[in-house]
Order: structure tokens, then C-alpha cells, then sequence
DNA sequence: CTGAAAGCGCTAACAA
DNA sequence: TTGTTAGCGCTTTCAG
């Protein structure tokens, strides 16, 4: 079956193809009865304009592609989310792919969404990427992108992070305002810079604000079986402790890795 | 800047526009070395295919659309995720939208994603969705469609959904195997069927395997706040339990609900 | 092996 | 207020 187009509206009403494009459009030159007459007949012919046509001929994709490194990661799902809200408020569409960690893949993902010609790239980048010639080569072009989270260093870009050291210590803060006297770090592992922040966060918020609180660091990965892990070292010699601590400290570790 | 097209390699090459493009698509008629010539300058130009270009020429995206009730859900971020690999493999690209539980913003998406000519459409329904018509008009067009764990009943499309009772059977199966002997639902609402089913499974699986061990049964919500709530809840009248189960049943919650 | 030309569906000068 | 026409960048017959 056929698709309806423009040109079909156009034929059966004996009216030009751009009388039809305007009436569609809404546009104010065109006579109120001719809109309603054009508008009864796409509807009852089932006419979906072709947004495809209309990109090609403005150039423009109202497109915005994301590429993270893994879609499942809570922290990503979240920032995902939170894209998707303002492009869909803004009329943009949202195109996603993932690199699973893989560089090729985010150069692949990355060159698949320029030639689409996404309005512009959203990116967290791939934990092997080490070489950023793919980045480099879009920028000169001229494509917009901005990075988030995973930031690469030297690049004249616009970039969104997280402020981790902040962070952990306005939560460690919160923590001894609310009394505790045991606060206990599960750290990350401290060759990321993301861990080493929040580490000093945390130490930073116990020298200054709870001199009496001896710190305790528990280092070691930033998966869920590692907050598990985490937590059984801790019932070996911390027999007494509340339960609600520990549920609630699993939870933060889920909640923090990312 | 002006792009380069396809026309500007050619009137550089003294070639013609359809040489240029089969020589770019590698068609066996053309010459080896009129490729070479035409990949080298493509590459110092910076050409890049117009991808919106060849798909009205062909009149199709190769982009699938994805409409979840929300990104965030663990449960529909790991499906994504699978979604976002499937169509990577294949040379698919994935189009995203979310309808926030809102009838109206899913008929939106759904819309757009018709008029973008998604090649598919994969969608679990929204809870506030009562009526199909906006469903059915895009079948009867004959749009691609397939649903997945939120399944509207009484269309006549294809649907994947989990096998909830099947799964808890399993699940406590297991933990029976296991030799545990005291095993506790934390089930979510009754009014829903994927609730229904997972108690079911549940009591299934007692009776048939493990009939000296009482059901526990807590209904409830299923976030991760009624998870929390749970078991601050069985830490009142079960304070010798170990915080190794406690911490599994933790995180069972959370990994379960959706 | 290469070229000319039509056309995908739509928009937007420019005319009338 | 409406129509004619060209063109967005690419693919693909049909001819040479």
C-alpha cells in the first residue's frame, strides 16, 4: 500500500503540493477553509508527515545523541533519564547508544550519531578510551558535544561532573549532626580520582567536625557484590551493630557506584 | 562552512555524482583506482554520508524507537541496555523515550517515533494507559510493534513478559536446595498480577518441596524505600537473624521490583 | 566502467 | 491567497 504524502493530498484536491505543505503547517497565508479542507482529508487518508524529508531539507535532525558506557549502571540510567526529560520538553528526540566500556565501540557509536547529524552529543566516556583523536576530529568539525561524569582531560570542551570530595563530606556531615559516632568509608578503589575525592571528603568532614570519630576505610570495588562483600567483613567483627546501619549503608553504595 | 557533498567530490574530480557514490559504496562496477582517488579526497575533505539523505531515498531509518514507563527503573534500564546491544549488532540504532507513567507523553512519543519512520517499535505501556486507540491505529497502519513486560491485553501483537511465578518457584527452589529453613516473601501489592503471580510461585514451591517451612509472607510496596521498611521490620521480632541474609533479601528487592 | 537524469517528500523563494 | 519551481544529498535505473 502506498503511503499517503503531500502529493497525494495535493492531486486529489487539485491544489498544489505547497498549498498543502502551508495548509499543514498552519501557515497564515493560507485560507481558513482551505487548512480545514486539506486537514479532513490527511486525516481521513491517514497522512503522517514525513519527518525525514523535512530534516533533509533544513539539515537538521533535532536529534541529541547520548552515549554512555553502560546503560544498566544506576548513575547513568539516572543521567539518561534526567536527558531524555529536557529533550523531550524541548522537542528533541533522544538517540542512545552505549560503549560497554569499549573504545571502538564509542568511536563507532560516536561517528554513527555524527553522520546522523544529531544537533549535538552528549557523552560519558569509555573507561579504556585513552587515545581521544575521535573527539578531537568531531570538535574541529564543528559538532557540538559536551561531556559529562567521565571527563577527558584536555580537550576544549564543555564538561558536567559530579563533586565528589563535596559530596561525601556534606553526607559524612550530615551523618555527625545527626549523632553517629561510628562512620565507616567504603571506599573505591584510589587510583580513580572519583574515589580519592570522596575519600578525602569523608576525611576531611571527620577532622573537622568530629575530631572524636576514628575513621574507618574499607577499600575495595564499586559493584554491588563489593557493598556485599563489604557489609560481611563488617558483621565478622562488628557482631552488635544495628541492622538498620547496615541495610542503609548497602543502599549507598548501590547508590553511589557509578 | 559549506559541507562536503557527494557533488562537491565530484565536480573536484571531473566525476560524475553517481560515480562517486557507488565508488564510496564500493560497487563492484567501479574501478580500483577511481576508488582509491575518490576514498582519498572523500577522506580529505572531511566527507561525511548524509545518513538522513539515503534513508528518504529508501524510505526507512534503521532506528528502532524504545518507550519505557520510566529509564531509572532498574528493570527497564537492564532491558534497554540488552535492547541497545541487540540493535547494535545488527546496525540498528536505538531512539529513546520515556512516557513517565502519562498516557498522553506515550501517545506523543509514539507519534513521533511513527513519523520518524522507526523501522520498530518496542513498548512497555504506561500504568495510566486505559485506552488503545492511539495502539491500534499504528497496527492497523501497519507499524511494527512489540510489547514487553507491561502487556495490554486484547491486541493482536506480539508481547514478551517474565514468567513471575515460574521464577519465584525457582528462586525458592533454590533456597530450599540450599537447606535454608526459613525463607520470607517480601511481596509487592496483590492488585497487581506480577505480584499474584510471584506469591504464587512462592507458595508453589513450599508446598511442594518444603513442607515443614511456614511461609512467611510481607506485603507491600516496591521500592527501594519498602524494601528498607521490610526489613526494618523483621529486625524487631528477628534480631538473632544473620545480616548476611538480610543484606541478600536487601538486595533481592531492589533487583526485583519494576 | 562511467554518466545523465529522475525521484525520495518536503519547504520556500519567487511569481502570479 | 495560491502555484511553479528548484533543491536538500543520495541512490538507481537506463544508456552509453
Amino acid at each position: 500500500m502506498k503511503q499517503t504524502t503531500i502529493k497525494t493530498i495535493a492531486s486529489e484536491l487539485h491544489l498544489s503540493v505547497s498549498t498543502i505543505s502551508r495548509a499543514l503547517n498552519d501557515h497564515p497565508d493560507i485560507h481558513e477553509d482551505t487548512k480545514k479542507i486539506v486537514r479532513q482529508l490527511a486525516d481521513k487518508l491517514g497522512y503522517r508527515p514525513n519527518i525525514i524529508a523535512r530534516n533533509l531539507k533544513s539539515s537538521k535532525s533535532n536529534q541529541i545523541g547520548v552515549i554512555v558506557p553502560e546503560i544498566r549502571h544506576d548513575f547513568f540510567a539516572n543521567a539518561l533519564s534526567g536527558i531524555e526529560e529536557v529533550a523531550y520538553q524541548k522537542g528533541y528526540t533522544v538517540i542512545l547508544a552505549q560503549s560497554n566500556e569499549d573504545q571502538k565501540r564509542e568511536e563507532i557509536n560516536l561517528n554513527s550519531m555524527y553522520q546522523h547529524r544529531a544537533s549535538g552529543i552528549i557523552i560519558s566516556a569509555s573507561q579504556t578510551t585513552v587515545n581521544y583523536a575521535h573527539f578531537e576530529k568531531l570538535l574541529e568539525r564543528g559538532v557540538k558535544m559536551v561531556f559529562f561524569d567521565r571527563v577527558v582531560n584536555g580537550l576544549n570542551v564543555s564538561s558536567v561532573r559530579v563533586d565528589d570530595r563535596l559530596s561525601a563530606y556534606n553526607a559524612v556531615k550530615y551523618l555527625i549532626r545527626k549523632g553517629y559516632t561510628q562512620i565507616i568509608h567504603f571506599a573505591g578503589p584510589q587510583s580513580l580520582e572519583i574515589c580519592r575525592n570522596r575519600l578525602a571528603g569523608y576525611k576531611e568532614a571527620l577532622l573537622e567536625l568530629g575530631v572524636d570519630i576514628a575513621p574507618i576505610v574499607i577499600e575495595g570495588g564499586m559493584h554491588e557484590i563489593d557493598g556485599y562483600n563489604h557489609v560481611s567483613k563488617l558483621e565478622s567483627f562488628r557482631k552488635g551493630q544495628s541492622l538498620r546501619m547496615l541495610a542503609s549503608l548497602v543502599f549507598q553504595t548501590i547508590l553511589l557506584q557509578r
